[in-house]
DNA sequence: TATGCGCAGATCGTATACGATCCCGTTCTT
DNA sequence: AAGAACGGGATCGTATACGATCTGCGCATA
């Protein structure tokens, strides 16, 4: 992979390489849904997974957390989160606010080395949906707009979308409606035309037509899912 | 259905009630000014302060480094971040084009309860001005913002909001350029009377304009940085 | 049979010990 | 005298130990 700049997006990078494994590890396995909303994850089982001590793993779950895909109850342990109806709308509302803006700063930078690496991520994007590969599908989708915001050379975006990116895939794999393949559609190969041509507006715009259509493709309406406490129900 | 959701901007509440002490306190002073960019944060030193180990320190300060306030270097340990201009603007810019939205959606949702707290907030802000506590008016000023990011219900937008209104204290601290009266801007009076007339598109623009003179105070140019002693900022 | 108590077992919270790394002042070499 | 090698002190990285808390299950009891 190229980094063309530090990686900008890259959060509070774990202090030590092998905390920061723990992490890559669980957030890969997180965004390609092998672990589902809610499964519990045991500071020593993940440890014993990955040869870590309980301190590399809880510094890696409390990194996660802090991106909002694990969630942390204090002396119960941590899960892969399960967000709420309104927090995935939440979610959503801000990428469209944000990444169309991030879209047109990219277009303004990009490099012709970027858009061959955005049209490699495309092909690979495609190559793994062609081969069934839902999951994979899923996640390089991800990193797509990841690279993008990074592209845009604004550090804080570039954080704000990688978290964005990974609450969607829990969102996603929680409220996906369309079965069929979804991901089909042409929206990241027209945001590289635009970015090539450096046409920000269109890019822009072509950046909230997607994200709409990727809302459009879920279906937000609470499920019983979670044994919502009986206190709240009784309090609220 | 409004139930009282837990303030909703509230990132991950670190687990441990000590060290969450530890944060709260690390934060106040580097919001406050007290603790300057580029501050060297020794876990040993900070524990001694208050009477925590270096466990919950450290928990601590991993928790500052995911909001961007603190840095974090491997086997060199923590300081104060002290944001390059680059990252300045952008942090800026995100705030520019977060906030307003959120200044419209808390504009629907503002109720009279909020609006007195706003204008109570306000009233303190103003009081500590003219009381020559700029320090205690900045923070003011900051959760001001926070208070409007949580009455617009979006989690999303209010954790983003926490953030950047922490890494604004940092960056108005190296790169302010008036001396004078500065957060005098009747900005926020303005903001709140948008907010009780439920005027959605004006809250939006007067917050634009409002985070656009902030911005008209900094000299984004490079400086470079100075040392501090720890324990006596601390406990001032 | 239904209810409540109490005891494991599992898991987390925290402190601390020990080794590794880095910084910086000192000394040795040329 | 300038530069390199060296060592001491400070600080961090990691593992682990021990106590606290929670959960679930079995048993006593009505």
């Amino acid at each position: 992979m190229l980094k063309t700049e530090r990686s900008s997006g890259e959060r509070s990078a774990l202090r030590s390489p092998r905390a920061a494994t723990v992490y890559r590890a669980l957030l890969d396995a997180i965004l390609d849904h092998r672990l589902a909303p809610g499964t519990r994850l045991p500071e020593d089982e993940i440890g014993a997974v990955y040869g870590a001590s309980r301190t590399l793993v809880r510094s890696a779950l409390e990194a996660l957390s802090h991106e909002g895909v694990v969630h942390i109850e204090p002396n119960r342990g941590a899960m892969v989160a399960h967000p709420t109806v309104h927090e995935a709308r939440s979610v959503f509302e801000a990428r469209q606010l944000i990444e169309p803006r991030v879209a047109a700063a990219a277009a303004g930078r990009a490099g012709e080395k970027d858009i061959a690496t955005l049209a490699a991520s495309v092909e690979a994007e495609h190559a793994a949906l062609h081969a069934g590969e839902h999951r994979r599908a899923i996640v390089l989708s991800g990193t797509f707009h990841i690279a993008i915001a990074d592209i845009a050379g604004q550090p804080v975006y570039a954080g704000f979308v990688r978290e964005l990116v990974a609450r969607s895939s829990l969102i996603i794999s929680l409220y996906w409606r369309r079965r069929e393949a979804t991901c089909g559609s042409p929206a990241h190969g027209t945001l590289i035309a635009a970015l090539a041509t450096q046409d920000g507006p269109r890019a822009a715009a072509v950046m909230e037509e997607h994200i709409a259509d990727l809302v459009g493709g879920l279906d937000l309406v609470e499920r019983e899912a979670r044994p919502a406490s009986l206190a709240d129900l009784l309090v609220g």
